[in-house]
DNA sequence: ATGATGGTTTGAAGATTGTCAAACCATTCT
DNA sequence: AGAATGGTTTGACAATCTTCAAACCATCAT
């Protein structure tokens, strides 16, 4: 059991995690990965299956990559499968309140971009924020 | 006198936020805006000496506009004269603490980036890396 | 071993973006 | 009126980004 490679905390950089922000798919990475709770150890699978966005594997593998190496997620890789969290506590603590400020906006901005719903859409924007 | 268009406050996207501050020429800009001071009416002429960013005036121009569409600035038009200011007030109100958490982490962001550049070796690219 | 599975890497096509230069527009000055 | 000024718009070019497809790699199952 590894780790995919990532940023130190110390390493992060504001402008590489805007940019691995300012993407819709990524934005929906996003919110699918607070959805699982703000639990430091709530991972997802990294398979297709496991997000409300339906895009090519590798597409998805990139996404992963950009957030990886902003310093936005962290991997864990077991075996043939990689689980992917949200890294909470190192983004709170270079940029405090960013991640969560994000995280707020998100459920609305989500609505408001239409197209791919999560299949469950109620409102379960309460359990996004921190 | 009068106002260059821009969304409303309930018309604020996150995503076109996020874009607009997802560059390093605008974060400068945006760090230029912020250095004025917090009081809503601190402006800054659109002019390029009073911005800490040498490029072209048409591609300052370029970013004003992107910035402007966003919502992040708001654009007074007074006879040939255009003054820019943050739209603090509308941004906290619809993503509370996004601009105090970025406006907290720019300095640093910045000083990484390298300082801007005193003197020649003014190639195309070579302002801000990417 | 052989094959299937989960995910990454590479390659290529199309769309976006950042930049400068030149033309343009409206306002101000002489 | 004519010229200068502050800024915008348009056009072009290079660089970057998003995406899918196919090849690839490592691990697990048979």
């Amino acid at each position: 059991m590894s780790r995919l490679p990532q940023p130190d905390r110390a390493e992060l950089r504001l402008s590489a995690v805007l940019d691995a922000l300012a993407d819709p798919v990524r934005l929906r990475l996003l919110a699918d990965l607070a959805a699982d709770g703000a639990e430091a150890d709530a991972e997802r699978s990294c398979g297709i299956e496991a997000w409300s966005v339906k895009v090519h594997k590798s597409t998805l593998s990139h996404h992963f990559k950009v957030l990886r190496d902003a310093g936005v997620t962290s991997t864990r890789v077991v075996g043939r499968n990689r689980w992917i969290r949200l890294r909470r506590d190192d983004l709170e603590a270079r940029f405090p309140g960013l991640l969560g400020a994000v995280l707020a906006a998100l459920p609305e901005e989500l609505e408001r971009a239409g197209a791919p719903r999560p299949e469950g859409s109620g409102g379960q924007a309460a359990n996004l924020a921190r």
